[in-house]
DNA sequence: ATTAGCAATCAACTAGCCCGACTGCCAGTT
DNA sequence: AACTGGCAGTCGGGCTAGTTGATTGCTAAT
């Protein structure tokens, strides 16, 4: 068993190699950290914790460093919160607030979280297939082509360009938005497909065809919307220093950037609480099993949440980075709920 | 002087040094290149060119690397035309063609480009400035919002959330639609502050501080289209193996994200030419400096063009990237160019 | 103009050595 | 039973010296 003192030193072990790089030894913490009691009871205590795997030792004569257990327990059950820095929270703030559309809001909100975390940031577009069609905007160009422009409630906008099958003129265009609008305005656009299947049918014959090519247009705009994507920030900061680290890490950011990673990385989290959580090592799978991974849910939307977080070395300072990862999720909810609220 | 011959020494010395990254040696040339003279008369040449400042010695007895100058020459003179191969071809034709907004044609064409040259490639955004308005459109959102949208034929959209000071009704949004689209359509987006200036003084009265709020909300939708951002792919690539370079990677990576970039690294190039330009080492300003770039305009509407390349070491394989980067432009120009034709 | 040959240079590698940082353990102390 | 001091053992890392091998520069001969 663990004494509540071996478990003191697993604390400090854990945030002596976080800043130092350097396996910790036993003196050293008898000296640096006033726990009363002399180097050797130090070792008796390290030799339990590496008995529970817990800590390990690089080779014979070196200090300790955490294994990713002990890195597990130490987020877990030591981690205390560091609060934000009021130069944090204003940089948050100010950051968010000046954003103006939903995309600028993400990439402002993406490259925040790397900046204070001094890691690479991820996050999760919104699935937005709970928004609701708000409008929907044909367009004439030319005689034979129409532009579609889908506006959901979140704020964002998709357009496709469609090729018509016969002359257009702008009565026909006219009657086809207004049918749009009547049908879709307000709909989820996980409902949008369903709707128009049935929606070429209730148009005369003659306009079917162009109908047809409309719908196929915006199945393709609310498609777009489904696949969540991945934003990404901060890449530079895998590499900074670190030399050990930053070889392991072109399959990481390989991954990040293909997007293989958004299944597994994010999807396995449970996210019933509000909790940032951690994924630590080999707990990863992949390329990702000597990294640490943090995230967190935040609101996208009225009842629909995505993820973001961040991506780094297991040796990785886990307090303020989960606490800056909750901060960000909370604010970014906050930011998203104010406009759908005052939507409504 | 330097004679033929010696020129093509440098040529195999470039050519070797960029795929074994070893100092090249002169009875390496001597033997495996059928030279038809003896190493110590390669010697002779590379003393020649040593003194041309086109290669250096990294120490006494190693062989000889080339210098940023020596690279210039190569590219300049030496570098044969590699064509792409039926793959490469391929990968591009398919690639490209199943895009469907501009947005996504634009990602997709990054990323290709980065995977074609295994190198960090960089897009810049067409810049709109010159694209025209197409349709101006008003959503209210509740009673005190309203939802600006603004469509050019670009096809690429942006919307901005507008408070209202007072109560709206849909006859007075209406009114102001119509209006907007009767002055702003057709027009440039460099046109459109301008014009919006004089608008609000051109509805009556009780209505002007919702057409001021309406139009500082275009203005800073044009605003976002003009500043020219920078898409980037394959931060990977720049991490991949050589860890000498690796090292001076940070503050490059770093630029590009932060895009510090935009102003210098294209903007300086003469554009005058359809061909690929190359800025090697020095040539660079700041962190690039240890780094070649290579870029080519494409044509992003009808009269503007924009610039995408790579960066990459200024130890690359010239050849196939220079061919790689100017075949994805005109790829792109066409693409672009095609619809911009078809909507005319 | 080219070549062969030779001396000179120097990075990279190896082996050996010592130092010092740790640990592990044990016997003694509180 | 918990703690401590002390001591032997281990091992990485740094230092030095010596060796090797690659490669050039130069010179004299062809």
């Amino acid at each position: 068993m663990v004494s509540d003192r071996a478990l003191e030193v697993l604390r400090v072990i854990v945030q002596d190699y976080i800043d130092s790089k350097e396996p910790v030894a036993s003196k050293a913490i008898a000296d640096r950290h006033g726990f009363g009691v002399s180097a050797a009871t130090i070792r008796n205590d390290m030799a339990l914790l590496e008995e529970e795997e817990l800590i390990t030792a690089p080779h014979t004569s070196a200090g300790r460093i955490p294994t990713d257990k002990g890195y597990r327990v130490f987020v877990d059950q030591l981690a205390g919160i560091k609060p934000l820095t009021p130069a944090q929270r204003r940089a948050i703030e100010q950051f968010l607030s000046e954003s103006a559309d939903l995309d600028d809001t993400l990439t402002r909100t993406v490259r925040l979280l790397s900046q204070l975390t001094n890691q690479v940031a991820i996050l999760q577009y919104p699935s937005l297939s709970v928004a609701t069609v708000r409008h929907v905007e044909l367009l004439p160009m030319g005689t034979h082509r129409v532009m579609t422009v889908l506006i959901t409630d979140g704020g964002s906008v998709d357009q496709n360009i469609v090729e018509c099958p016969r002359e257009l003129d702008e009565e026909v265009v006219a009657e086809l938005r207004a049918h749009l609008n009547a049908q879709l305005v307000g709909m989820s656009l996980a409902q949008v497909p369903d709707k128009l299947s049935g929606l070429s049918s209730s148009v005369s014959p003659q306009r079917r065809d162009l109908m047809e090519a409309i719908a196929e247009a915006l199945r393709h705009a609310v498609e777009g919307h489904r696949s969540d994507r991945l934003m990404m920030a901060g890449a530079a900061n895998l590499v900074r220093g670190e030399h050990d680290f930053s070889s392991s890490v072109y399959p990481v950011l390989e991954a990040i950037e293909q997007q293989v990673t958004r299944l597994k990385l994010f999807t396995e989290m449970k996210w019933e609480s509000e909790e940032v959580q951690a994924r630590i090592g080999r707990e990863n799978e992949g390329p990702f099993a000597e990294t640490a991974v943090l995230a967190s849910a935040y609101q996208s939307g009225s009842d629909h949440r995505a993820t973001l977080g961040v991506v780094g070395p297991t040796r990785m300072d886990y307090s303020s980075n989960m606490t800056a990862v909750r901060a960000v999720a909370s604010y970014l909810s906050r930011l998203l709920g104010d406009q759908e609220s005052e939507r409504a």
